[in-house]
DNA sequence: CGCGTCCTTGAACTGATTCAATTGCGGTGG
DNA sequence: CCACCGCAATTGAATCAGTTCAAGGACGCG
């Protein structure tokens, strides 16, 4: 077959989708060859580093993204400067919050990260032609409410040692999926971040992970490599359920 | 006309559904009248009194409700009785979390209350056969994902007198809806209600509200009857954005 | 080596909790 | 009608978890 032809096949999906996880996990998987390729026309990859800010919070939105690789954090910002992480995206989730002109939080690199970057106009204009892209998006948005949710009861509810033990499950959850008994991750986030997210200062984040080093829950090495001998105890300790 | 034939007219709106808020701006204004009569059939009003559980914590789901007056809370419950208020619900909000067969948290009527109970399966075909009712569910979970993160950012970073104002700020926002300068309203919730959504104990609720008063941000009759005799300040006191 | 950044540790402080009374109010029965 | 009860809310005093402020350590980089 003439590779001519093939790039103009209806059926043939983008070069390089081919390769990307989100065109099977993520939003993309539902749409078909004819809609990648188009999307293709005039999305965009880019690869930012750790702490690179991709939107301010009240800025215009001019496009979503696909996370590619890498952690995204989500927070918002009282006039007096607190901060509040409210969510963190991993790869390959869908980022952006559809049909509001104007962004709620930040959203800003926690880690290193690649996105592929799509204008909003197109996206929302498939979004209308293809009912399986919104349902997509409507799970999604159920399921960062359902984690927002728990969230609150972290958040509102545990102390300081819970806070902290229940942060290492959410991450381990995400590096090593139905990963039981031990597993090993590296910590997307600073302290700084860690504290932002939990409610607390970086102090008291500090002393709560020295405290379930030496309680042997975790291991620790510089700073962000953890190590947890036996997840389910973790667990218990960051509040049970 | 004749009675008989107008009952079997494919146009006409059920009769229950004429006078109903929910017909207008709930869910329901997205059915055709084919539709609101055949959901009409299998639906069921249903008027509940403060304090009724309506679905408890990891219960399985049988079916979603409108609102059609009064408030319900959204709670999580910790294994050691700990508990969190995760989300309010007003009239004429649709309740439920679509396509999870069983519920991630418990329901209760904060107030008396009347819902439309419209059983799961029926629903969630409407669902699949209305792309306007499935956005609409969709912008529906956005707004409460944008609700539940700007009550993370409450939770996490604010004292104990700005959550309280918060909450005022809240409820005025429900009761008296883009009514600046002052206003009156009942608190749906107990003191005890208000600090499972604040994450605070009762005893601070009621301190920092006496507090509240004593400053002349608030007035107070009755323990619920509120009134607020400059909104901004309040929402000043309640941490400015 | 010196410098900057991030993290840890210590000691004093404080805002919120805990525990314990007390008040206020609607309902019930004498 | 008033006395009594039960429940919700308030108030006070002691305690404590987490913060604040300040100092010191670890690591990477020029």
């Amino acid at each position: 077959m003439d590779a001519q032809l093939k790039i103009l096949d209806i059926h043939e999906v983008p070069l390089v989708c081919r390769a990307c996880d989100a065109r099977h996990s993520g939003i993309c998987s539902t749409l078909t060859p004819l809609q990648l390729t188009e999307l293709n026309k005039h999305s965009q990859r880019r690869a930012v580093e750790a702490g690179t800010e991709l939107i301010g919070q009240g800025q215009q939105v001019h496009s979503y993204s696909n996370i590619l690789r890498g952690v995204i954090k989500l927070s918002k910002i009282m006039a007096d400067g607190r901060q509040q992480i409210v969510g963190l995206q991993f790869a390959p989730d869908f980022m952006g919050r559809p049909f509001l002109g104007e962004s709620l939080m930040a959203a800003e690199a926690a880690t290193d990260a690649e996105l592929c970057v799509l204008p909003r106009k197109i996206l929302e204009r498939m979004i209308s032609e293809s009912s399986e892209l919104g349902s997509r998006l409507h799970n999604q948005a159920l399921t960062e409410l359902d984690e927002a949710r728990d969230w609150m009861l972290t958040l509102g509810r545990k102390s300081a040692r819970e806070k902290v033990a229940s942060l290492l499950v959410l991450v381990a959850a995400h590096a090593d999926p139905d990963r039981l008994g031990a597993c090993a991750f590296e910590l997307p986030l600073s302290r700084a971040d860690i504290a932002d997210f939990l409610g607390l200062t970086i102090e008291t984040v500090s002393r709560q992970m020295t405290k379930l080093r030496k309680d042997g829950l975790i291991h620790i090495e510089n700073n962000r490599q953890v190590y947890v001998p036996d997840l389910d105890k973790l667990a218990v300790t960051a509040g049970g359920d």
